[in-house]
DNA sequence: CAAAACCTTACGGTTATCCTCAACTACCAT
DNA sequence: ATGGTAGTTGAGGATAACCGTAAGGTTTTG
């Protein structure tokens, strides 16, 4: 099994549940970051003490706070340890539900296990580490369904940020000279239009306001 | 200090971090629920038992699943509970942050400490079991400021209403025949324009689907 | 009781959005 | 090159939302 593994995760507890379980599955050699420069640091003086980490469990999102950190997301930091150190076993743990981001995360960095938090996270979590050990990867069954059938739309970047600005007021045509100023393309007021009638119906939304008073629900913005 | 304590969380590894840290401070009668319907039954059992529980700490938000639940969030949960053993001690550890909700849940439920979940959120709830064993009120920071400033304008069920409705996706017209079948009153178009105004000046809303986002936040609908 | 204040309702003009059609570009495969 | 596909852009008319005004009603108040 492993013997040292690095958790990041910022909240307290949920990073003492962690700990805790490791401890039951006789790992002894851990250590704890909330913040993601933190970690970092940890695994850059790992390598250069000799005892690098086996093992990382990254949360991906995390709270801002007053430390302004270099590495602000669970996937920057990831990019920045695997270029660090290449060989290093990495297990996305995190209540994320953005199939495209996940997808990258296995595609391009390599992720070896995403576990979704919830009822049963640490029980996955328990299951996905000894799969990762035996190098299988492992992926939370709620995801591993969306994950395969490609059916699922695909939600970019633009998207996000076109959603974001209706929920803060924006017009259509203020979006469009925003989106102008911001080099998003495309920012023509027909193709946002277009955009968000393919939102509406992906979303069965009747208008704007139903549209953007769904997707906060589903935590989307 | 408090002897006996449920824990009511539906994700197991903030469950197992919340029970490491009460151990640490001497708690060892301890159980834990992960659906709310499960608690309500096992403060019920507890009574009975005329062993009763000193304390609650529970989430607020519980995500669904197959189980169909009679309770579905925490602030039916406590109020059911508080029916049965008024004199329970309540801690609400939550990563809400609508104040609308945190407001009715202090005084409608008398609840004892809000503590927000997050970097510091086992620490605050440390504080706050202590504070509350010794009959003290606690909120965590963040929330405590802003709980303060009470809002003065008056949000009457009607106005929740409509913005219910308008969350929906209805149109102003489909309102106004909503509101006629279901007599509420005033219905016109006109004076559903007009309250809408009144709102959207009241949260400084640009238009329809801002104020929907901004009331969404604040947890009013 | 009547004036004042407030609310509801109706109407018309303005603006924003919704919707369809059509032209244009980029990319891929035959 | 040719044709197919998909994405962007533009223009128009239809619909819904927005805004001010004014008439008629109810409640409050002197």
């Amino acid at each position: 099994m492993f013997k040292r593994v690095l958790i990041v995760e910022d909240m307290d507890d949920i990073n003492k549940g962690v700990r805790t379980e490791l401890e039951g599955l006789g790992i002894n050699d851990i250590d704890q970051a909330q913040y993601c420069d933190d970690a970092f640091l940890k695994v850059r003086k790992a390598i250069k003490d000799k005892k690098p980490y086996e093992l990382l469990i990254s949360d991906l999102s995390f709270k801002k706070d007053n430390r302004t950190q270099k590495y602000s997301s669970g996937e920057a930091l990831i990019e920045a340890i695997k270029n660090k150190q290449p060989e290093i076993k990495i297990i996305a743990y995190s209540i994320e539900d953005r199939f495209q981001r996940i997808r990258t995360l296995i595609n391009k960095f390599g992720v070896n296990a995403y576990v979704c938090k919830g009822r049963r996270g640490l029980k996955d979590l328990t299951y996905a580490i000894n799969e990762v050990y035996h190098n299988k990867q492992f992926l939370s069954p709620q995801i591993a369904n969306a994950l395969r059938k490609k059916t699922s739309f695909e939600i970019e970047e633009y998207h996000i940020e076109l959603l974001k600005q209706l929920s803060n007021g924006l017009s259509q045509e203020e979006i469009r000279s925003y989106f102008n100023k911001n080099n998003i393309a495309p920012s023509s007021l027909s193709s946002i239009e277009k955009h968000l009638n393919k939102l509406k119906i992906q979303f069965k939304a009747n208008n704007t306001t139903h549209l953007v008073a769904i997707v906060k629900d589903l935590g989307l913005i």
